[in-house]
DNA sequence: TTAGGTGCAAAACCTTTGCACACAG
DNA sequence: CTGTGTGCAAAGGTTTTGCACCTAA
């Protein structure tokens, strides 16, 4: 079977991300850990997101630049994001008007299997400032 | 100044994506295009591709694996797509209801320069038959 | 004529994979 | 012990850039 060992790594990463807590890239995640002594491998910082976001443990997003990002999941419910396209910081929307109405919209059109991504990016106060 | 002028490729590119009218990556409209004997560079594809989006004559999305996927445009007012996650078409949505939502949402939380994206993904009637 | 366009090759990026070694259970 | 995890280097993909040449206007 597929056990799941837990590691300093790991730990590191779901750390280091829940500090953070802001939508961040793997590679800026790698950069942050190496500047405090965590020696993490950027592999290993790829491969724990993706646990963590595969368990909802963490959120994740493609920009429009296809990058991934990931932020600590504050909720188990299903939501949507408003974060900042410059800092990442986001807000977790839930937005019930919405979720009965893709997959209605869907399958009124023929389509199964669906999923929907609802995504508001834009400049959050701080950021504005500058 | 910034003069725009018409080519044979570019011309040649918008013709392949208004006949393939799915949502298609630059790769694949480059594919199509050589085996037409229509020889365009994957380059210029790209950057046709983008004046296209540009002008509003194509819409655009990023995959969740990180790929660019345009077609043509089929109405100049704002919407959204429920595209086939498999073959690429698409079905242009207007949600009137979320529209101003967006934008209301975000300033409430001191956001601004807000822009907004929602995707619904499913596999068309077509696709699932397979 | 002349500034924008084209296309090849190379570079830039993000992400994944192969593999030998380390280590949690 | 044993199989999962780690990390390096290399590979894989998409998209961008440098540059010399081409061409629409």
């Amino acid at each position: 079977m597929t056990e799941r060992r837990s590691t300093w790594q790991k730990a590191a990463v779901k750390d280091a991300l829940t500090k953070a807590d802001v939508f961040i890239s793997a590679q800026d995640l790698h950069k942050h850990l190496s500047g405090e002594n965590q020696k993490v491998g950027l592999t290993t910082v790829y491969r724990a997101l993706a646990e963590l976001a595969d368990t909802g443990e963490a959120d994740s997003l493609t920009t429009a630049d296809g990058e991934m990002r990931y932020r600590v999941c504050h909720s188990p419910q299903h939501h949507h994001h408003l974060s900042c396209r410059n800092c990442g910081k986001a807000v977790e929307v839930k937005f019930a008007a919405t979720e009965g109405w893709a997959e209605r919209l869907a399958s009124e059109h023929g389509f199964s299997d669906v999923t929907h991504s609802i995504e508001i990016f834009g400049v959050c106060a701080a950021c504005a400032e500058n």
